[in-house]
RNA sequence: GUGGGUGUAGCUCAGUGGUAGAGCCCCGGAUUGUGGCUCCGGUGGUCGUGGGUUCGAUCCCCAUCAUCCACCCCA
């Protein structure tokens, strides 16, 4: 006897929580919209190469995370484990690179086998902007802004640090690469297993080890930031001192490196110490050479991803969740027995014409008068309108205050929408 | 892939080698047409699954699955 369940590390978006994403969706719609960003929407499923090109074919997510399958017909198919390289195919696919700029923006779930944990889920949503054909440092504090605008609108502004870093140009990079290897190689006796593996498959990430008995060997490291080729560090302290202009406060972190091969130049993330190991709640940075490595004209590229379910859990541990998030229920309309049953549907279906933005809940399944009472509060409406034996034959309705002092009151209908109207503003409107 | 914790009612959790408990939720009543507070009653469990030890296992042992946390990696 086996029983249904779903996928492990796939979750079940509850009614519980989807007022609070549906509340975080419709901040970052907004917000998109305010810095004229467009929406773009791919499919999850893409072409196996894709993601070993751009993604990088040693990384962990390319060698063991990904989702892939041979379709019908012997194509491999991957499902998505990050955004960017979609939206990069779609972009020179549909020549939207062709000496224009665009800042484009995206969300949706994306999936990477990984051991489940808090934070961490094998099929995880994202929220991302990906914006091309921009090279200057400008662009990147705009990016950052906009997300220091989010936290601040969320009320995260106090929670969560900015941490900046620069990678240098590809050629720097990759000489800073060799530099390191040859560094850590020299001391191959010291490294540890996990860092002695990623002295192959991602040096860099030797700097971000968390192994204490290491930490003096990584300290006396050729330091990235001073191999830095000119203009990458023209870029970095135009951009810092952007972001000083602008009032906003980051960290300098030498060892931040993306796990990503095509980052290059600036990189940043946003942290918070409230969730645990995942503190990791927003990151990204330039990848221009990208759009070439994939068969596009050279354009330069930058953008970041933030992980909802981290942020959605972020506002609920720290108790920044709007309350009236949990209402849904405006005005809980009964009928006292099943004989009114059809007159409270057409009252319902009256007010809902009358006041298209009222949420009004008719009770259905009929039950005791007292049950339907109980029903009425546990809606979490504010008032409960009743039709009962006196009100049909009157064809007026009873409003009884469930929130209030305020005494009940019997009225005919038109007094009844003027009284919603009133109580209810903003519901004239949709 | 590695390590540790946890699986008992819809939910949160007690519990004992001898046929299963509380609180919340839900339903009904005290209160013929009035919820919240209180009181009373009721519904609800193959104790994750499979095997082993035992006269007897929800409890002990093994395996397995799920879940949580951490490592790795990453949003």
């Amino acid at each position: 006897m086996s029983k249904v369940q779903a996928i492990r590390g796939m979750n079940d978006l509850l009614p519980e929580q989807s007022p609070l994403w549906q509340y975080f969706e419709g901040h970052i719609q907004a917000l998109m919209s305010r810095y004229g960003y467009q929406e773009i929407r791919t499919p999850v499923l893409e072409q196996t190469s894709l993601f070993k090109r751009s993604i990088g074919e040693v990384t962990d997510i390319v060698e063991k995370e990904m989702y892939t399958f041979d379709d019908r017909s012997g194509d491999s198919l991957t499902l998505r484990p990050e955004g960017t390289a979609a939206v990069v195919r779609a972009a020179i696919e549909n020549g939207m690179l062709h000496n224009q700029t665009q800042r484009l923006w995206y969300t949706g779930p994306m999936f990477r086998y990984e051991r489940p944990q808090k934070g961490r889920y094998r099929q995880f949503h994202q929220v991302g902007v990906e914006i091309f054909g921009l090279d200057g440092p400008d662009i990147d504090a705009e990016a950052i802004l906009l997300t220091a605008r989010l936290w601040k609108q969320l009320g995260l502004n106090e929670h969560v640090t900015l941490e900046l870093n620069s990678l240098g140009s590809n050629e720097a990079r990759s000489a800073y690469r060799s530099l390191l290897v040859d560094y850590f190689t020299a001391h191959e006796d010291q490294l540890d297993e996990d860092s002695r593996r990623r002295l192959t498959s991602n040096p860099l990430r030797i700097l971000d080890s968390k192994n204490p008995a290491m930490q003096d060997l990584i300290e006396g490291a050729p330091q990235l930031l001073e191999h830095l080729d000119r203009e990458s560090q023209d870029h970095f302290e135009s951009l810092k001192r952007l972001l000083d202009a602008a009032g906003i406060a980051y960290v300098i972190n030498p060892r931040l490196v993306r796990g990503l091969d095509y980052y290059n130049r600036t990189v940043f993330e946003w942290t918070t110490t409230a969730l645990g190991s995942q503190g990791t709640v927003c990151a990204g940075g330039r990848y221009d050479g990208l759009v070439e490595q994939l068969g596009g004209k050279p354009t330069r590229a930058v953008g970041f991803a933030m992980g909802i379910e981290r942020l959605v859990l972020l506002l609920d541990t720290l108790g920044l969740v709007p309350p009236e998030l949990h209402h849904n229920v405006d005005v809980y309309l009964m009928a006292m027995s099943d004989h009114g049953q059809s007159q409270a549907l057409l009252l319902g279906e009256t007010l809902r014409d009358a006041l298209p933005g009222l949420r009004v809940q008719v009770h259905c399944g009929g039950g005791s008068f007292k049950s339907r009472m109980k029903k009425a509060d546990r809606s979490g409406a504010s008032l409960a309108l009743i039709l009962g034996e006196d009100e049909l034959s009157e064809h007026t309705v009873s409003v009884k205050y469930l929130r209030d002092d305020t005494d009940q009151t019997t009225l005919d209908q038109p007094s009844l929408v003027a009284l919603l109207t009133e109580r209810f503003p903003a519901a004239t409107e949709h």
